[in-house]
DNA sequence: TTCTTATTAGGAATTATTCCTAATTAAGTG
DNA sequence: CACTTAATTAGGAATAATTCCTAATAAGAA
């Protein structure tokens, strides 16, 4: 994902009004690192914007993951969001339910390969890895 | 996912019970190629056994995950099964939901390559791309 | 066959997400 | 700047997949 003031243009540009809201949750998600779950970034903004909205936040991820500015990944039933939008690796715990990022060269070229393979159309992938984190894992051995 | 026989055997040995139920529900995931949801595999199983109870199939579920035998991918919200486990890409059709499977060799060590780097303890992967089918791909061209 | 206890059916409870609507406000226009 | 209008929002209700609960049932050992 982009620089907060070059997206804000972009989302302009195409129309979109620019509202504090949006600013303040694609501002928190382009400093993350957490992947949060829509509910977590509602909590982070209401310390700045008391009256934020849990559906503002919901329709707000809906507008970035239209336009791939954001990546989910479902964990124990629950959506997670990633600005880290290029080709990569989750690897999450099944734990804590930390998420880190890996990246990975090759999944570009493993993509295009099983799109030919598949004649599939394809438009956005997802490589997650489930386990357990350096500090979660002592627990299970 | 082996045989019907085989796995049936392995799961008394361990003590767990083999009930017409858990039969007919894992019967059924060796045979399907279809990535079936929960419910859509109740309505299968109810066909034989009009009695069976969509909590007995989330039940099933839970234990056949749990010994590993079949594997989750989320799509629109909701949890698809498949009993191929080796490791493999799963490409979704993000129109009609159709989910087909893709071998891809070099998946494992992308995997080992991942959990050296971030030294995660590793125990399971999904590897899905989203798009549009053979069949869906002309309706969005 | 009898006994023990895992499993089941059925429905209620939970929970993330979506939907709905009146009120608000971004941003274009004069 | 004031005015206009249509997009956006807050708040809560509705939805839907999954989990939970409990009395009844039945698998498998003796």
């Amino acid at each position: 994902m982009q620089q907060l003031e070059e997206l804000i243009i972009s989302l302009r540009k195409e129309g979109f009004r620019i509202t504090p809201q949006r600013i303040a949750i694609v501002d928190y998600l382009l400093k993350t690192e957490e992947h949060p779950s829509a509910e977590h970034i509602h909590r982070i903004i209401q310390k700045k914007y008391p009256m934020v909205s849990l559906s503002t936040v919901y329709k707000t991820l809906d507008l970035l993951k239209e336009k791939k500015l954001v990546n989910e990944i479902e964990v124990k039933g629950e959506t997670r969001f990633d600005a880290h939008t290029d080709e990569h690796i989750n690897l999450v715990c099944m734990n804590c339910g930390k998420i880190d990022d890996v990246d990975e060269g090759s999944l570009k070229e493993i993509q295009n390969r099983a799109a030919k393979k598949s004649k599939y159309l394809v438009v956005k992938s997802s490589f997650e890895l489930f386990g357990y984190c350096t500090s979660c894992k002592s627990k299970f051995n």
